[in-house]
DNA sequence: CTCAAGTCTGAAACTTGTTCTAGATTAGCG
DNA sequence: CGCTAATCTAGAACAAGTTTCAGACTTGAG
C-alpha cells in the first residue's frame, strides 16, 4: 500500500512561506479554541485574532467556520494517522484491528473532548458547499480503518461495511459528546458494529 | 407490545385549545418552509410570521431553531410510525423485515428531501441543551425498529445491534444529503448493517 | 364582573457568521 | 529600483438566531 503522508499538499496553489505559517497559526488556534470550549468556542473573529490575522485574510483561507473546522479535523487526524502508523494494532482479526483502532482513537478523543465536539459537529453538519473538505475526511478515515484491516483482509466485497462502520463511528461520537451515550456504550457499538467484518 | 402513540402529549403542561392550535400552526410553516428550501429556508421570523405568531412567543413554543426542528422531526416521525403500524413490513427474518422498514422511511425522505435535509441535520447537530428533545426522536426511531423486529424477536442482547442500526441511518442520510453518498449506497448500507440482527 | 397573573405582540437590541470596501503591504518582474 | 497585481488589514455593514421589554390581550379565581 502506498503512503504519501508526510507531504500532504500537492495542492492546486502554491503557498509561500508567510502564508503556510499564517495558515498554520490559524488552525492551531482553531484547534486551542475548540480545546477550551468547543464548537461555540471557535468564533471567527476570535480565531483571527489570535492567530494574528484580518477577519478577511482568515475568509480568504477558510470560507467558511465549518471549512476551517473540517481542515481541523483534517489536521488532526493526519496526526492520528502518524501514530497509528508507529504503532499499529496487535489483533490479528481484522474485525479486532479494526475495533482496537477506533477504540483508541476514541481514547484521544476522550482526552480532548471539546475538540472532539467542535470538529465532528461541523463535519457532520456541513452542507454541500464543504463536500469536498469532508470527503478528503472520510477518505483519510476510510484509510485508517482500511489500513488497520491489516495487508491480509481483501478489500473486496466490504466497502459498504466499512461505510457502515465509518458511519457508526460518527454518529456514535455524536450522541456521547451530546451526553446521550456513555463511553460504555460507545465502546460497545464500535465493537458490533467491527463484527461486519467477520463473514 | 404496548403502544401510545395516538396520545403523544402527557406532556408536563396542559396546553389551551388556541395554544395547541398555536402549536401546530408552527409545526406545519416549519415544516412547509423545510420542504421549500431545506434548513437554511427554516428562518424563525418567516416561521414566525408564517404561522401567525410574534418571534418571542415562537420562541416561547421552541426555545431555539433546533428545538423547532426537532419537534418537526418527532411530529413527522409520528405520522410514519402510524403509517407503517397500518402496513407493517412483509418479510419474516427480523433482519429483512427492518430492513425493508427502513428503506421504506428513506423512500419516504427521498420524495421531500428538504425537509429531511432539515429534519435530519437539526437533529444530529443538537447540543446538550436540546437531548430531552433528541432523546424523544430517538426513542421513536428505536420503537419504529423494535417494532419491525417483530414479535419474535427477543430484544435481549441486541441493544446496540439497534443502536448500531439507528446510528448508520442517521449518518448514511447525512451523507447522502450533502451528496457524498449515492441513493444506491445509502440502500445497500442499510442491507449491510441489518445484518447485524442476524446471529 | 373584576382583578391579578400569565401570555402574546411588535419592535428594538444584541451576537456571531459572513461580506464588502478602501487603503497599506508584499511579491514577482523588468 | 520601480511598477503592477495580488494579498493583507482595519473596520463597517449585513444576515439570521436569540434576547429583551413595554404594553395589550386572555384566563381563571373570587
Amino acid at each position: 500500500m502506498g503512503h504519501m503522508s508526510t507531504d500532504p499538499k500537492p495542492s492546486p496553489l502554491p503557498l509561500t512561506e508567510r502564508q503556510e505559517a499564517r495558515r498554520r497559526r490559524i488552525l492551531d488556534a482553531s484547534t486551542r479554541l475548540a480545546c477550551g470550549g468547543g464548537f461555540d468556542a471557535v468564533q471567527m473573529r476570535e480565531v483571527a485574532e489570535s492567530s494574528g490575522v484580518a477577519l478577511g485574510t482568515l475568509y480568504r483561507y477558510f470560507p467558511s467556520k465549518i471549512h476551517l473546522l473540517a481542515a481541523t479535523m483534517q489536521d488532526q487526524l493526519g496526526q492520528l494517522h502518524e501514530a497509528l502508523r508507529k504503532r499499529p494494532p496487535a489483533a490479528t482479526a481484522p474485525s479486532e484491528r479494526v475495533a482496537e483502532t477506533l477504540l483508541r482513537a476514541f481514547r484521544a478523543l476522550q482526552r480532548e473532548p471539546l475538540l472532539a465536539d467542535a470538529m465532528v459537529r461541523a463535519v457532520i453538519f456541513a452542507d454541500r458547499s464543504v463536500s469536498a473538505e469532508v470527503d478528503a475526511v472520510s477518505r483519510l478515515t476510510t484509510t485508517i480503518i482500511v489500513d488497520a484491516m491489516g495487508p491480509g483482509a481483501e478489500t473486496g466485497n466490504r466497502e459498504s461495511a466499512v461505510r457502515v462502520i465509518e458511519h457508526t463511528w460518527h454518529a456514535a461520537l455524536v450522541t456521547w459528546l451530546s451526553g446521550r451515550a456513555t463511553v460504555g456504550q460507545v465502546t460497545e457499538d464500535i465493537r458490533t458494529v467491527c463484527g461486519l467484518l467477520d463473514r
